[in-house]
DNA sequence: CCAAAACCTTGCTCTAGATCAAGGTTTTAG
DNA sequence: CTAAAACCTTGATCTAGAGCAAGGTTTTGG
């Protein structure tokens, strides 16, 4: 047990792991401890690292024209978490990712990760998998906006994640869902 | 030049093609035509199709309580388009893919194309450009929604499509940006 | 080719959620 | 520990977009 199991676990429910393979990816990831609401990406940065949740959580978001924060999403324990367009693509990143509390995570740099993905299996299904969730948990999302309400996507997240509230600011929260803080707190009324 | 030429463009612009593995693909994709309003995929069945629109466009959408049609994509020439939900997790869909004008395309049974993206590298590229291009494109719809105005939204579309509002009919228009059809009419007059 | 059906527009009204203001509470940093 | 800052709540308006009704236009299929 050390600071990499979380990691295994993640992958060993994917693809099967020898010991050679869990030695090599520890030489690639590196540990990190982040203080709350320190930046890890900033905007106009390119996304040099994929980031992976032992304890705390991330949120990616970006600034509107206003000024104000888009939360897109949320990474607690066992998420990976990267400006995956940034990431793709190596144009500068329109997105920040900040740690909402005091955050341990593992950091891959993306030029290790990418070769990972082409030259070991399980991380090449590692990555599809990243891919594939993220996809659908994309397509809920936009279906949620598409057609509910505030009060029932604030219902649909906290199924999810049931803790959420008492976790985090409701200002974080309010930008996820799409609506301001004020209409947050009185939907909490109707709870 | 045949009706396979599209197809070998799209993935020659991803990885190299030589002229085995293109005829071994034309062998694994099936030519088809289908008429207006055909359906490709109703709810509750499983997704065992992967579809690449050659001409003509599809849409994708689920029916929610209400009965309404909620769009979630339209795809085009040069697309691939299924229910990548149903197609990853073999769970039966809750998305109907159909088709909005006379089209044509090419299938490929799901179980072909995954052997085919653990066996042939360029398809293994076009899954993963698939599940990118996915990816990043919600992403920016989530945004849209998340942030942007009626008009801002129907803006952005005509940006990526300034033929769509001639192409399909205003119906499905209003509900791929989560308007009803009145109020798409009024913002119309707005452009 | 023509009737029926589907579709589009426009006026009127209604509502979910935004905005603004003001007061109370919790968190943070020195 | 304490003052300042950030955060949360609640009330009073305001507005983008929904819902409904009614009339005109286009599309469809026999």
């Amino acid at each position: 047990m050390n600071e990499f199991s979380p990691l295994h676990s993640y992958i060993e429910k994917l693809h099967p792991l020898d010991e050679e393979t869990k030695s090599q990816l520890e030489q690639c990831f590196i540990f990190q401890k982040v203080k709350k609401n320190e930046f890890l990406l900033q905007e106009g940065e390119v996304c040099k690292y994929n980031y992976f949740v032992i304890k705390g959580s991330l949120r990616l978001y970006k600034v509107d024209p206003k000024g104000e924060e888009l939360i897109r999403y949320f990474a607690f324990e066992n998420k990976f978490a990267t400006n995956l367009t940034s990431f793709i693509t190596g144009m500068p990143s329109e997105e920040f990712i900040q740690a909402n509390e005091k955050t341990e995570l593992l950091a891959i740099p993306k030029s290790i990760f990418l070769d990972l993905v082409e030259s070991l299996p399980p991380i090449n299904r590692v990555y599809r998998n990243m891919l594939e969730n993220a996809y659908i948990t994309s397509q809920k999302r936009i279906y949620n906006f598409q057609s509910y309400s505030a009060l029932e996507r604030l219902k649909w997240l906290l199924e999810q994640y049931p803790r959420i509230l008492s976790r985090l600011p409701s200002k974080l929260i309010a930008s996820y869902l799409g609506i301001t803080p004020f209409t947050l707190s009185r939907l909490k009324a109707e709870l």
